[in-house]
DNA sequence: TCATAATCGAGACGGTACGTCCGGTCTTTCA
DNA sequence: TGAAAGACCGGACGTACCGTCTCGATTATGA
């Protein structure tokens, strides 16, 4: 039962945190992931650089924080099939995916992610994570309907799903066709189906 | 008819191409794509750097040469089975991204291309093009055999196919099950299959 | 008749100011001047920062007292001779130079305090004043006995001793030789005897 | 007869190199030494700080070669006497050490050289070495003239002054006296003339 | 006894400069 | 004309200090 150690020193001033936050989102939709420079950050959040790197160990960390923290409070979708929780699940994925800071964003910060072991354990844990809690629910009641094997395999499933939007929206761009949902649910559904 | 251009003054030394290459292919699995600059690839091909651009536009179609470009001479599998054929066409797509190169520059590939729209329109028409050309021959055979319609929307399974195995490799990495191929064409070819 | 304000608050820790004046004095010696800051200063001294900036307006302050505060208890020196007596004046003022601290210090603490206004007027008034008192009397002896005129410029000819001592030891440094003192003595002191 | 190595690449653009100078000369006028910053003065150059970097080491190097390159072309004062020689010499000085810019350089350059052992050893074959030749021939003369002895310590006679104009000029400031010069070479001069 | 007030260690704050590295271009000489 | 060399300007990097501020805690005085 260790409770934190007492707090030393002056406390951080919350209203720093949020405005570099909002400044990030800004700058990345207006000149892009790559463009976007702690400095610049900083100076849009009439702040020190000092006060980002205290906070953030870099870009890729910052930009992950600012662009992809959706505190995804809807519900676990439950339509009865698990084509139509994929199609819902599937939904908020390009939601999120889609995006100007999303779009902007992703391609980037995958590559930085992926460049850095340190942040790159992080994916599974931060980035995918909310997906997955919510993947294994359906997969769980899709099981207890005999909808699917007890043993379907979520991550590969996920990453699957995951990846193919990505692919999608990041380098085809451009307004994915509001079936994109529907047809990928669908075919992957039936891909572990029983049967 | 078109005649080729009267060449003028010293021919390009095609040496420094190779030289080019090789540093660029050497210098992405020892430090990175990020790390990987136009300055140390062109010292280490002991070349300048006008030479280097003057023959491509950036890092990222440098690097695309040099990592990405597999003759692909193989021949289109024809296992009698769509199943088997996914399988096949997806061995070597995962053997392609498990390379060393392979796997330290597409992160940073994709985003780059990504970034720039000039050449996000290449993805399709050359990084995703010798994939296509064989899923479009698989599928032919497949719908012929009455395994899937004939209008199975190739451009989605191919992203799907492509994100699943970019996912997987590149950010959870570490060495992929052999299995994944397997597994993943068994899931696709039923999710698209009739019935 | 200015009585001291009746003290609030809680008092300054003297324990505080000599750790302080340790840990500069410390610093000064092991890593130079230029690299001495105040927030190595105070964290050396167990200190805060503020606790360092509530005695001392700035680096320049702070080193001076912390290494040029020679009591300065020794006699005026009274050989009978002028040479003499300057020879014993210079010679602590070499030995004060010379100092490890001294040495270490003196170069950027005249470049602080000259670019300062308002230290500027102190070097005057603190850093020569005691070798300018000592001199005065030293110079009114030798009046008396006849050796110099009565109005010798006692300025004049303490930058001259200071700034030959100063760049001696400062600038060209290495361990000047135990004449040094001598040699100045005679020759100034001749410089300025009458005949 | 070892030849200098024929040049390679691109030569360095003589106008940077002025435009450096200038703007290092009246960067060190309007805000002084400390404040006076490589990047500052690249960026009124219109240049880059590797520019700057390429050919100077550090601000110490650029301001001194900015303040004090004096061609020092003036003929060797010969004015038939020791005394009048030196105030000739000394004039020069206090009118090289009285410039806006060397008032406002010298303390901050010479604790900056002080503090550099690589710098430390410039200081007499650079910053003192035309004076030390001229004060070499004006004390042959002297000896030939048996006003001094032959081994008068030049050196020694050098430090002192240059010490005691920098300690008029940089500490008390403020327009010297015009009979300063006189006033030192006179007190030196006779200091060590014999008899 | 309690309010007032100054000091304490700690550390966050907005700024500024550091010296290095790249990007992409330009300007030499040599082939 | 191509090529190697390398200088050019601009700008981002991540770190260090500056001097100020804001905490909670401590230690004195005066009501």
């Amino acid at each position: 039962m260790s409770s934190s150690p007492p707090p030393r020193g002056r406390p951080r001033d919350p209203r720093s945190h949020e405005a570099i936050i909002s400044a990030t989102a800004a700058l990345v939709v207006e000149v892009g992931y790559a463009a976007t420079s702690i400095g610049a950050v900083a100076a849009r959040a009439g702040v020190g650089k000092d006060t980002v790197y205290r906070r953030w160990s870099g870009k890729a960390e910052l930009v992950f924080e600012a662009v992809f923290t959706t505190t995804d409070d809807a519900p676990i979708p439950d339509t009865g099939t698990l084509t139509g929780d994929l199609a819902v699940l599937l939904e908020s994925l390009v939601d999120e995916f889609r995006t100007p800071a999303g779009t902007a964003a992703l391609p980037g910060l995958l590559a930085d992610f992926a460049a850095d072991p340190a942040l790159k354990a992080r994916i599974r844990t931060h980035f995918l994570a909310p997906s997955k809690d919510r993947l294994v629910v359906i997969f769980d009641r899709a099981a207890q309907r005999g909808e699917i094997a007890a043993d379907t395999p979520v991550n590969l499933v996920l990453d699957t799903l995951a990846g193919a939007v990505f692919f999608h929206i990041a380098l085809v761009g451009e307004s994915p066709t509001p079936q994109l949902a529907g047809q990928l649910a669908a075919m992957i559904s039936r891909g572990i189906q029983i049967r």
